[in-house]
DNA sequence: CCTACATGCTCTAGCCACTAGAGGATCAAC
DNA sequence: GTTGATCCTCTAGTGGCTAGAGCATGTAGG
């Protein structure tokens, strides 16, 4: 009936067309069919799954565990407790992430408010990072 | 005097031995002299400059950002007024890079608070990816 | 002195998730 | 019929490394 072109889908959903093509080579979309000059025919189904990869992506999952959720969508009768490990392993890794993250400020907070705004030889800032204090090698 | 092979000046450092080549293909660590067999033979400064190097990786700092901050490091007079904005620049990034995981991390928990553990049809982590509430196209 | 094995070298390719650009075909509107 | 938007494929680039192939050296034990 209506078919739209990948310009139109990109519109529907907010992603970008090289990047539906992307997409598609990976095989996170399925290979639409073309018209006879080649191009690419989206239906609905289409943009159902594509704003599904988009939220996913928006949500910081990676490709891999859209995959996965993907796959899980697709089987409305199986148990969700593997939707749901999924989102609490992302959880963990977000937290995770924060948590180096608020670490990391704090370094850096004490980095800029050790400098005396002098010159270069008393920085504090190219100090902390030239001898950083509780530093063993290969602890990384 | 006691030159160091790219093995001993890694263990010194923490920093890996391929890293440390790369380091030196892209400019961040000068080529350092060779061994009648080629080998790279490095110095006391070569060790203080990767140990800064690594410093400011881990803080996270991005090697363009690095290569500034050696920049300014190797000028002691001038002013520290540029390594100061250069480290207030990264630590608005964290901030940021912090406020977008915190807000991200309550939508994963609501949509993980939300599923009843069911089967997939009414699971809220599909649901919620199926059809995100509030989204606009291209609201990226 | 010989033999392992570690370490070094260069070069290429891979990771993730796209993004950018070249060079060309096709479509829609005026 | 012409302009400009959109489409196609293909290659290469991003960042910051990491991994591996295939070879040449260095070092320690016997």
């Amino acid at each position: 009936m209506k078919a739209l072109s990948i310009g139109a889908v990109s519109r529907e959903t907010g992603v970008k067309v090289p990047t539906i093509r992307f997409y598609e080579e990976i095989g996170l979309l399925p290979a639409p069919p073309r018209t006879e000059s080649n191009r690419r025919t989206y239906g609905p189904a289409d943009v159902r799954r594509l704003r599904f990869i988009r939220h996913a992506r928006d949500l910081g999952f990676e490709v891999d565990a859209v995959r996965q959720l993907l796959a899980l969508a697709a089987h409305p009768e199986t148990p969700c407790a593997s939707a749901d490990e999924l989102a609490r392993a992302h959880l963990r890794e977000i937290d995770e992430k924060i948590d180096r993250l608020v670490a990391l400020r704090e370094e850096v907070q004490a980095m800029i408010d050790g400098c005396e705004q002098e010159t270069v030889r008393t920085c504090r800032v190219i100090e902390v990072l030239a001898d950083h204090g509780g530093c063993l090698p290969g602890a990384r």
